[in-house]
DNA sequence: CTTAAAATGTTATATACTAACGATTGAATA
DNA sequence: TATTCAATCGTTAGTATATAACATTTTAAG
């Protein structure tokens, strides 16, 4: 029998949740003071939200959280710290499951890709300096300037596969 | 002044619209034929629309168009065709848009992949084996077993870029 | 302070999709 | 050919996702 892989990035053993929320928090509130955006309360709740989940998470299931805290939150209220926190770079859209879930910085210099476990419904994402040229060449040889790239990549992970 | 590559996937021009519907078409009749599927009349008239609009298409433009025909359509009418066209691999579903589009075969052999125009809206399916190996070797590099791949890329095409 | 821009509250609506169930059609086979 | 059973379709209703429009509040700058 084979372990799943160690380093995996699907490996949650040793993950400090505790330490990895107050951590995307901590860069996001760097990110805007750098960048002079205003992280408010309900951007910065709506991001907290996000990260305490650590899978995609969807617009409505936020705005019942919300709602249940404060009591008067619209569609719009949701929406309006999504939009924020996107153009900010700090989360990203899964367009195939309408949901949301914080960036990692994983897209290193390209673009995000991500990889979706079914099963466990976590998701990696994962730089890939290959697939990212291999699509310029791609798009090169079309004529075609890349403004965005969505790619959403659905399966197993090692840990699900692994437990059958 | 450079003028737009030929043999584009975007290159229009010499496209014979009426047979490029015609071809799509019997090339489903047969495709349905062999694997023992019905291309019911709903069903046909559907994938003949998506063609004859040959661009990204929305379930409800869908359902206006066969209910200003026939009259009699809600929803399920047409999603349950889309269904049906997307199992049976003559439609893809571009999620980035929530709209779908005629399969030319142009994945081969590989996963499907988009080159998306933004501005004339059209959009090309890209082959691309050296994508598919990237990603498939940073699968195995996390232990990830691939079951879908979404991958559109948004931008801008030879002709839109050229014509301003 | 005053003021203008940004952010939020609020109501309403648009768009995308699915569940459930009965009626109809059509291919297999008795 | 009559029976029958599964696939398809019609119909109603409801859920899920997202945005438009405008009023009010908050914030930062002058
Ligand atoms: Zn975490
Ligand atoms: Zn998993
Ligand atoms: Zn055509
Ligand atoms: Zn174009």
């Amino acid at each position: 029998m084979i372990d799943a892989p160690q380093n995996s990035v699907f490996d949650a053993s040793g993950h400090d949740h505790g330490a990895c929320i107050h951590d995307a928090l901590a860069r996001a509130e760097t990110l805007c003071q750098q960048q002079g955006l205003r992280l408010t309360a309900i951007r910065r709740r709506v991001l907290e939200l996000i990260w305490e989940n650590h899978r995609p998470t969807k617009a409505y299931d936020l705005l019942n959280t919300i709602n249940a805290e404060r009591g008067n939150a619209a569609p719009p209220t949701v929406y309006r710290a999504l939009d924020f926190l996107l153009d900010a770079g700090l989360i990203h859209k899964i367009e195939s499951l309408n949901a949301f879930i914080g960036c990692d910085a994983g897209h290193g210099d390209g673009h995000p890709k991500f990889l979706i476990c079914r099963a466990c419904e976590r998701v990696a994402e994962i730089p890939s300096p290959a697939v990212d040229n291999a699509l310029a060449r791609e798009a090169k040889r079309a004529g075609f300037t890349i403004d965005h790239e969505t790619i959403e990549i659905g399966g197993t992970c090692a840990a699900c596969a692994h437990r059958g």
